[in-house]
DNA sequence: GTTTTATTATACGGATGCGTTCATTAATGT
DNA sequence: ACATTAATGAACGCATCCGTATAATAAAAC
């Protein structure tokens, strides 16, 4: 992807590349303010334009770097997964009884998908991933399937820990997360403005609770 | 909304308009149309030529019956709303046993939301609820909310005829439905292309059954 | 200085599409 | 016949925007 460094295969020893050098900070740049257009508006209502102007660059800067718009929105994508990526990888479930790690994975599972952000990435990305299937597949790989891995890795953990009794933690581990969602997923997506409330969702804490309730009634080993 | 009959409120007693009728089912078939374009290739990409031409109709009659192309799509969901309201009022759920009961309920509803249009449908919906907030409630109403309160029914019976024993049914109806669309219902969104198995989703059957045992594991009463 | 490359600003060709206008034709009544 | 309204077809003004091209400028090495 950057072989552009090596410029001549006849170039000499010298590493150094001629001319003026490429200014590696602007592609971030784009991409962010790419992120910004793409997942505000959407693909068809952002212009190439706008986003060169939001991130202070030239038009044709954006198309050096670029081949495409759906070039430009794929590699957006693929940055907002890197991020999420990142930001899932931190979730070391701290300690406590089972009900409390279970009851925290929850809750900060919610908070990271009550945001504005994520809210409005996947209606975005849900539309264009019937033009472009792979980037579905990037976005499950980077946040779904890595929580539901996470989630079933800590279940495995507590039932070796001889805390639970399980027969098929991921069939559990999606049971789980399938109830912390619930119906307010819905409302999540369909319903009225988000951010107005400074909790992301007035009765996540209940359901949370709830549901671990109702999954530890049956697997807890006492 | 059809005031167009009494024209005039000058005119006579004589009920019927002058000049040519208007075509009451061209509507219909714009509507169809629109419905086909606009959740197929989403609003942007939609023209009202294209959608005129589906129809076999002007595309100034278009503009005649719908304002403008926002108000067209409005109108669209409106309709598609209208008829997922017929179709989950049929859904009487049959006799047998409680457990049976839950399983043909969740398969029923499985097999409702994992058709090729219905992902089509919330996909472009939900991308449209950021600038138009209305048409979210409208498919909240027709939807999701519907089939929560049949199940809250469902259970409610349940628990009159003495079957289950739930304090708060509308949340057990929560869980049980995150439960059954659970990881699954992220694969629907944003997995490789549906229609590709004539079963909507292969583990279906596994997981709603594992759900409502999960589910009558703690409400059954016995 | 010169050379080389990156970047900008500007303009262009080509296409698309919304919403409107106008003249014409079709379908009803009287 | 006539009057009246619906609907069509075609064109228009206007705007947006992708992707490219061109001339000028900026930043590095020599």
């Amino acid at each position: 992807m950057s072989d552009k460094t090596s410029a001549s295969i006849k170039s000499t020893a010298s590493n150094k590349a001629l001319g003026r050098p490429v200014d590696t900070a602007k592609s971030a740049i784009i991409l962010d303010a790419a992120r910004h257009e793409f997942f505000n508006i959407g693909f068809a209502q952002s212009s190439i334009e706008s986003i060169a102007a939001r991130a202070g660059v030239s038009k044709v800067t954006v198309y050096n770097r670029f081949k495409t718009k759906e070039a430009l929105f794929a590699a957006a994508v693929g940055n907002e997964c890197a991020v999420m990526r990142k930001a899932l990888s931190v979730e070391a479930t701290a300690g406590g009884s089972i009900r409390e790690r279970l009851v925290h994975f929850g809750m900060e599972m919610v908070a990271f998908l009550w945001r504005d952000e994520m809210v409005r990435f996947e209606r975005h990305l849900a539309v264009e991933v019937e033009h472009n299937p792979e980037i579905g597949l990037l976005f499950l790989d980077a946040g779904p399937r890595r929580l539901h891995q996470a989630l079933s890795h800590l279940l495995d953990e507590a039932v070796e820990a001889g805390e639970l009794q399980i027969d098929d933690t991921e069939q559990a581990a999606e049971h789980l997360s399938g109830m912390i969602k619930g119906l307010a997923d819905l409302e999540r997506r369909f319903g009225a403005n988000i951010s107005q409330a400074k909790i992301p969702d007035p009765k996540a804490k209940k359901r949370v609770n709830s549901a671990v309730d109702l999954f530890l009634k049956s697997y807890r080993n006492d």
